[in-house]
DNA sequence: GAACGATACGTTATATTGTATCCTTCGTTG
DNA sequence: CAACGAAGGATACAATATAACGTATCGTTC
């Protein structure tokens, strides 16, 4: 079907790898659709706006994409851990991190918009003592800290 | 004017007394308009949409509200740290720590809506810590714990 | 292979959240 | 009062996200 073989962003063995690994192990269906979505995320490197992703799409695929469609590749993206949604900005990031799923913490530019993605355990480890001693139980942390990256910080100081 | 003595929800003076003293700190100005938005804020208690509140502001002062009027009133709210945003809801929450201008944390209750705002230096350090070793000069930092609160969580062991 | 249920996809419309623009009003200051 | 800048109001619009509904595809079972 001509669907299925519109033009999709190049997708290095590794990544594939590892969203049929993620795939396999939740029961999720790894669909060309789906497919094409996080190829495109990943030609970027960088956090996208879901519209900014439709346009994308649209362009190399030449035809119309529905919101809608978008939204559910990313979710399922990120139900698969395959993408993060960085909530103080509303845009999505390919997982730096691919080893295991995880939470994440984010470090924002907010000059040259790049997004680092941390892991401390130690970080986790402290937000669920804090939860604990509140009688809170915690399910997910969002931590995303806004400010200059070291290039930035470095051109700034003219 | 007409307009300047529409109702306004009930502000006890600990809030009133806060907000003039923030506005003065920051050579900002308290206007009726202002501190209606921030009374019925503080009427709830809790996080709220902007469209929830101009609705209630609307139904407060019978007549209709812009939003961008609102949004203008939350930026002044958010700037003297008398209101913070919730950015993986984006709701608003009046500030429950008023002694200092302060970062914050939250908890967030997925079941019964309730928000617990929480400070922790020793949080606050280590992500100090993190954003350093990795030469990032942080600005601010967002941290939204998402789970249950106490009392949900007790329900939910039936 | 046919029937079936579950998951994924497409289309249209709509809800929710947030801004741009332009003009008016208010408060201060000279 | 005149001039100025901050605040407020009105209208329109942009950006983000979901609802509702039907169709297609996949995987299983018979
Ligand atoms: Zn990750
Ligand atoms: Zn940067
Ligand atoms: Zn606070
Ligand atoms: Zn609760």
């Amino acid at each position: 079907m001509a669907r299925q073989l519109a033009r999709t962003a190049p997708l290095a063995a590794k990544w594939r790898k590892l969203a049929e690994g993620r795939c396999a192990e939740k029961g999720e269906r790894l669909t060309p659709a789906r497919l094409a979505v996080y190829a495109e995320m990943l030609a970027r490197r960088r956090a996208v706006s879901a519209y900014e992703l439709i346009g994308l799409l649209e362009k190399r695929q030449e035809r119309k994409i529905a919101p809608l469609t978008v939204y559910r590749h990313l979710d399922f993206l990120i139900r698969t851990g395959l993408v993060h949604r960085l909530q103080s900005t509303q845009t999505y990031l390919p997982c730096d991190h691919p080893d295991q799923a995880h939470e994440s913490q984010f470090l924002l530019c907010s000059s040259c918009g790049n997004v680092d993605e941390v892991e401390s355990t130690g970080l986790e480890a402290l937000l669920s003592r804090i939860a604990d001693e509140r009688g809170f139980r915690p399910d997910n942390a969002v931590v995303e800290v806004k400010g200059l990256c070291g290039a930035c910080a470095v051109e700034e100081q003219d």
